[in-house]
DNA sequence: GTGGTCTAGACCACA
DNA sequence: GTGGTCTAGACCACC
């Protein structure tokens, strides 16, 4: 099982309405958000990642650069970008779950307007999660 | 209580970053689809919605345009647009929890990044719907 | 003999009743769907084709986004507008000549309903159809 | 055989683009021009061909209005419309095919556009005709 | 450079 | 009254 950053964290959709660069900010800062990723550990290089996705490297260096004016990353010259010592995204459960709220939020309007019961709403993310368990 | 597309039905946000047009699309989507409307329930029409909410009339009409390209709706000429009579978008419960898989993909995949324990993800969804059930 | 997507690939007649991004939107689903632009081909840019011919960007761009929609184009974000990876429109001569059912039964209903013998029609298109081969 | 105009002489498609008069409008136009119906024949009243159609009497009002102002109907006061005594619209065989031109023009474009074959093209039509033969 | 969105306002066609 | 089309121009986001 591997938690810190490997060669190919991110899991992008280059077809969704959200932009790239901002898929990839999102992640990192969810990640550290959560404790996944430690102060110390090191992100793939801008190019490695841009290769893997075949996407403009220019991309990956913004959602970077962005995540260092955050003080999520610190860049180590001539290495290259790491966690932070003292990330400022680190947060209590409490809070991570605030961060959740858009998407929860999302989900439940969705739902009311499809006038999808909200058992079934939540057997359904039962089975969702469950996979997640188990894949 | 009123289901059937009133004079006003659509709650729009100016401030979110999905475009109007598409809030309004993806309203309309979900209310035939649940059934709330029905085939033949007429629309408000361009101008009214336009005037209710301070917008351009031509981003109203650009919603309904994709709505009828979709099937979702039909144009009465000299009338204005109502539910089609075999709207593509009406669906069984199953088929409709399929159109929140988006939604619930993300939330997942949010919570799994935060490092969100599964248990509190089900307290929080289950403490949103209690909300929803008596504002 | 230029086939893919040229510079100016568009034969579009302002006078004609038939609206410009109707036109558009007609020529490329039918090229795309008789394999004439491949997958991957890239279409002129929005204001390429609004300067050549002389009308509004947003004409050109409400076209593209009809046929994104559709299926037929993909997005290409900073890049362009390119034929999708499996266009919707793609398909065998059989299905071809299925789009051209309305067309040819607006001809006969014509022609039906003017008197004019099946063998004269017969004719007609046999001559006009050697203009086309030496023009 | 039904040649005259009959109490449902029209075929109507809501649908299309082309509008309810025009639709008409051109349908008189032909059978007029190609002798199937007389001078002297009367015309459905406009409340018959609107109440068989479920559309508005205006619609059809307009339509025999053109006609009459175009010479190819006459009003008979107290009875209705009837094809004109010498209708502006009867004409040789040659003519009439000319007035087959534009739908002529709009198939073969679409042909070539779609890569169907001219021989495929020919054929497709032949076929569309035998079962006019023999409905 | 690319397309996306929205506005303000015009004119047209249809019923 | 209804929606459809097009324009001119603005501003934004993305790559």
């Amino acid at each position: 099982m591997a938690t810190s950053p490997a060669t190919d964290p991110f899991e992008l959709n280059p077809q969704g309405s959200t932009p790239l660069y901002r898929q990839i900010v999102e992640q990192v800062q969810r990640r550290v958000a959560g404790g996944l990723w430690q102060p110390g550990d090191e992100l793939p290089s801008v190019r490695a990642v841009a290769d893997r996705h075949a996407i403009n490297p220019m991309t990956v260096s913004k959602a970077y650069s962005l995540l260092e004016a955050e003080g999520v990353l610190e860049r180590r010259r001539g290495v290259g970008m790491a966690v932070a010592a003292h990330p400022a995204g680190l947060m209590a459960v409490a809070d991570r779950l605030d961060l959740l709220a858009p998407a929860l939020e999302a989900l439940v309007r969705q739902a009311r307007q499809l006038g999808v019961p909200a058992a079934d709403l939540q057997a359904a993310l039962q089975q969702r999660l469950d996979q997640e368990d188990t894949p």
